[in-house]
RNA sequence: GCGCCAUUAGCUCAGCGGAUAGAGCGUCCGGCUACGAACCGGGAGGUCGCAGGUUCGAAUCCUGCAUGGCGCACCA
C-alpha cells in the first residue's frame, strides 16, 4: 500500500513536470510517514518541502500542484495540503478493506518483507563460558538474538543461530580443578580450594553427579588425568544444561561452534587460528614487538594495536576470535551480526578492525546490550559466577516464566539498561503487557468459537474456523465504523514494523506494536459486536478478527512469545 | 585522562529531522441483562539534563558541559 501511493506521488510530480507545472530536474525520492495526529490522514509526505527550493516556488503552491493531480485516485479519499506544505492522504474506504482480504491471503507470510534479498546471515549470541550456569543477562541475549533472527528471517534473510562455546582457554582448567576439589571433599577428603577458583553451589551438584556415577576411583588417578576428566565430564554437564535452559525458553541453535576446533592442527600442519594470523600477515597488519606478534588494528581505526601471539607463546583470546570470525565468513555468510553485552563493547573496534583486514569490511554488525542488573525487593543483587551468589536465568524463567521473561528483555530497546526485579516481575504478572497482547488473541479464538457454535471451552482451530466463516471472496462492504477501520489501519502497520525492527535490528519495536495493535482490537471489540444476526456484517467482520489474529500471531512468534487459545 | 551508552509525565519507558511530544503503571471520574471487565472511555500531570550551533523545521543532527552506567590487559 505503501508503495502504491509512493508510486502515486512520484507519477504525480512527473506528470506535473512534464506538463510544465513544475520546473524540476529530476523527480525526487518520495517519503511517506505516517501522521502522528491520526486526523491528519493516513499517510503525509514532505516532497513539496524539500523540493519547493529547486523549483523555485513556494512549498505550498509545489504541493497544491502535486496534490491536484492525485484527487480522484479510487484508493485515495482525500488529499490535502496542510501546514508548511505538506500533503495528507486519506485512504479509502475500499482500499481499507481491500487490506483485510491481502492480510489473510499472506497468512503466515503476513509482514514478510525483502530486505535480505536472500542473503545469508548468521546471528550469534549468548556464547556463555560452559562453567557455569546462564545469568540473567544470558537471558536478555537469548531473547534478543533468537527474536533477531526470527525478524531478519521475516525480511528476506536466510539465518542461521550460533553459540560460540569458549570451551578452550584457562577458565575451563580452573573449572577442572573446582569440580575436582569438591569431589575429594565428597569423598570425604579434604582438598584445598584457591579464592579465584568457582564457589557455587552448582560445582557441588556437578561433582555429585560424577560421584553418584563413577564412586571414589579418581581419587588416586595421576593429577592431570583427574583433571582432565573432571574437565570434560563437568564440560559436557554444563553444555548439556545450557542447551535444556535454552530450549525451554524455546531458543535453539543451528550451530554450537566449539572455540577448541580453532586449535586443532590441520592437513597443512596448520590451526585455524594460524592460518587466520597468516592471512593478516601476509597482508602486511602483522608485526613482532616485545617478543610478541601484534595486529596493527590502528589501521582500521582501533585506539591501539592487539597482540595476537603473547610473549609466553600463547595465543590470545583475541587471535582465537580472529580466526572464529574468519571461519563464519569461509562459511559463506554475507553479514554477521554478534550480540554482546555492554561490558564488552570496547572489543567492537578491535574485532571489527580484523573483519576488515580479513576482507570483510561492513559486514560485521555488533548490537550492544547494556546490562541487566537484578533486583530482588528493590536491592541489587550481584551476580557473580566465582562467589556463586547469584540468580541464575534458569531459576528467573521458573518463576516467571518463559513468555513474561522474553517479553520482558525484549521490550525495552537494548541500549536501555534494564532492572529486572523478581518479586515486581511476579506480582505484576497479571497486568504485565505481555498478558494485554495475549488476551487480544484469547478473546479472538473466544468470538470464533461462539460464532462457529461450539462451547466457550471446546479446543479450536481458529484458521479452519474462520475460512469456514468467512471465506476468501467475502464481502467487506459491510465495514463501515470508524473502529474498524482505525484495526484495520493498525494492520496495515505491519510490515513497516518489520521492516523498521530489521533495518534497525530493534526488536523492542514489535512488542510496542503488538499493544498497540491489541489496543486497536480492545477498543473495536468493545464497540462492535462481532457474531449478530445479520450474515454479512457477521461475515465481513469475521474476516476482520481474524486477520487481526493472524497479524497478532505472526507478531508474538517474532518476539518468541506463544498466542494461547484461552488463558 | 580517553571511549561507548543513557538523561523525555510522579514511576518505568516509547518516539530519533516534521505539523499541538505519546504509552503503560500510579492517581481522579465513569462503563458489564448479548461474542471473555486479564477489557473500554474520560480528567489531571512535561522548559524532552543544561548551553550554544546547523535549517523552512530539532526531543531527534553537531559542539561543549553536567549527572549516572559500562569499558580502557601480552584476561577470557
Amino acid at each position: 500500500m505503501k508503495d502504491t501511493l509512493r508510486t502515486l506521488v512520484a507519477d504525480a510530480i512527473a506528470g506535473a513536470t512534464t506538463a510544465g507545472e513544475l520546473r524540476l530536474e529530476t523527480v525526487p525520492e518520495v517519503e511517506l510517514e505516517r501522521p502522528r495526529d491520526p486526523s491528519h490522514g493516513d499517510w503525509a509526505t514532505n516532497v513539496a518541502l524539500k523540493t519547493a527550493k529547486a523549483a523555485g516556488s513556494s512549498p505550498r503552491a509545489v504541493a497544491d500542484i502535486i496534490a491536484a493531480r492525485i484527487a480522484g485516485h479510487p484508493d485515495v479519499a482525500g488529499v490535502e495540503v496542510a501546514g508548511p506544505g505538506f500533503i495528507n492522504l486519506r485512504l479509502s474506504e475500499s482500499a481499507l478493506r481491500r487490506q483485510v482480504a491481502l492480510v489473510r491471503e499472506a497468512a503466515d507470510d503476513w509482514g514478510c518483507v525483502d530486505l535480505g534479498h536472500g542473503r545469508r546471515v548468521q546471528v550469534e549470541f549468548v556464547s556463555a563460558n560452559p562453567v557455569g550456569p546462564l545469568h540473567v543477562g544470558h537471558g536478555r541475549w537469548a531473547a534478543l538474538g533468537d527474536s533477531l533472527a526470527a525478524i531478519l528471517a521475516h525480511a528476506g534473510w536466510i539465518v542461521e543461530r550460533e553459540f560460540y562455546v569458549n570451551d578452550a582457554g584457562v577458565q575451563m582448567d580452573i573449572f577442572a580443578k573446582s569440580v575436582s576439589a569438591r569431589y575429594s571433599e565428597l569423598c570425604g577428603h579434604s582438598a584445598t580450594f584457591e579464592p579465584e577458583w568457582y564457589q557455587g553451589a552448582y560445582i557441588t551438584e556437578i561433582a555429585r553427579e560424577i560421584y553418584d556415577a563413577e564412586g571414589t576411583c579418581w581419587l588416586d588417578a595421576a593429577p592431570q588425568v583427574r583433571e582432565d576428566h573432571f574437565r570434560e565430564k563437568a564440560y559436557a554437564q554444563v553444555l548439556a544444561h545450557l542447551r535444556q535452559v535454552l530450549h525451554g525458553m524455546g531458543v535453539d541453535f543451528d550451530v554450537w561452534f566449539s572455540e577448541r576446533t580453532l586449535h586443532v592442527v590441520g592437513g597443512d600442519g596448520l590451526t585455524e587460528v594460524q592460518r587466520a594470523i597468516g592471512q593478516l600477515s601476509a597482508q602486511g597488519y602483522v608485526y613482532e614487538l616485545d617478543g610478541a606478534v601484534w595486529f596493527r588494528s590502528t589501521d582500521f581505526g582501533d585506539d591501539k594495536d592487539r597482540v595476537l601471539l603473547k610473549a609466553d607463546g600463547e595465543y590470545t583470546y583475541f587471535a582465537a576470535d580472529i580466526a572464529y570470525h574468519k571461519d563464519k565468513f569461509d562459511r559463506g555468510f554475507d553479514r554477521v551480526i554478534n550480540i554482546w553485552g555492554a561490558d564488552h563493547h570496547g572489543y567492537v573496534p578491535r574485532m571489527k578492525a580484523a573483519v576488515a583486514a580479513l576482507g570483510y569490511p561492513g559486514q560485521l554488525d555488533v548490537v550492544i546490550g547494556q546490562l541487566v542488573t537484578l533486583l530482588r525487593n528493590g536491592e541489587v543483587v550481584r551476580m557473580s559466577k566465582r562467589t556463586g551468589e547469584m540468580v541464575t536465568f534458569e531459576e528467573l524463567l521458573d518463576e516467571v516464566g518463559a513468555d513474561a521473561a522474553r517479553y520482558f528483555f525484549l521490550r525495552r530497546s537494548t541500549d536501555q539498561p534494564l532492572d529486572f526485579d523478581i518479586g515486581l516481575a511476579k506480582e505484576q504478572s497479571s497486568d504485565n503487557p505481555v498478558f494485554y497482547v495475549q488476551y487480544a488473541h484469547a478473546r479472538i479464538c473466544s468470538i470464533l468459537r461462539k460464532a462457529a457454535g461450539l462451547a466457550p471451552d471446546a479446543d479450536i482451530d481458529a484458521a479452519s474456523a474462520a475460512a469456514r466463516l468467512a471465506p476468501a471472496g467475502t464481502s467487506l462492504d459491510a465495514l463501515v465504523d470508524p473502529a474498524e477501520f482505525a484495526l484495520v489501519r493498525k494492520l496495515a502497520e505491519f510490515p513497516e514494523i518489520v521492516e523498521q525492527a530489521a533495518d534497525l535490528l530493534a526488536p523492542h519495536k514489535l512488542p510496542y506494536y503488538a499493544e498497540e495493535l491489541a489496543g486497536a482490537f480492545h477498543q473495536f471489540y468493545t464497540l462492535c459486536r462481532v457474531v449478530t444476526d445479520d450474515v454479512a456484517l457477521t461475515a465481513a467482520r469475521i474476516a476482520l478478527v481474524d486477520a487481526t489474529r493472524l497479524t497478532l500471531e505472526r507478531v508474538l512468534a517474532l518476539v518468541g512469545v506463544s498466542a494461547p487459545e484461552r488463558m
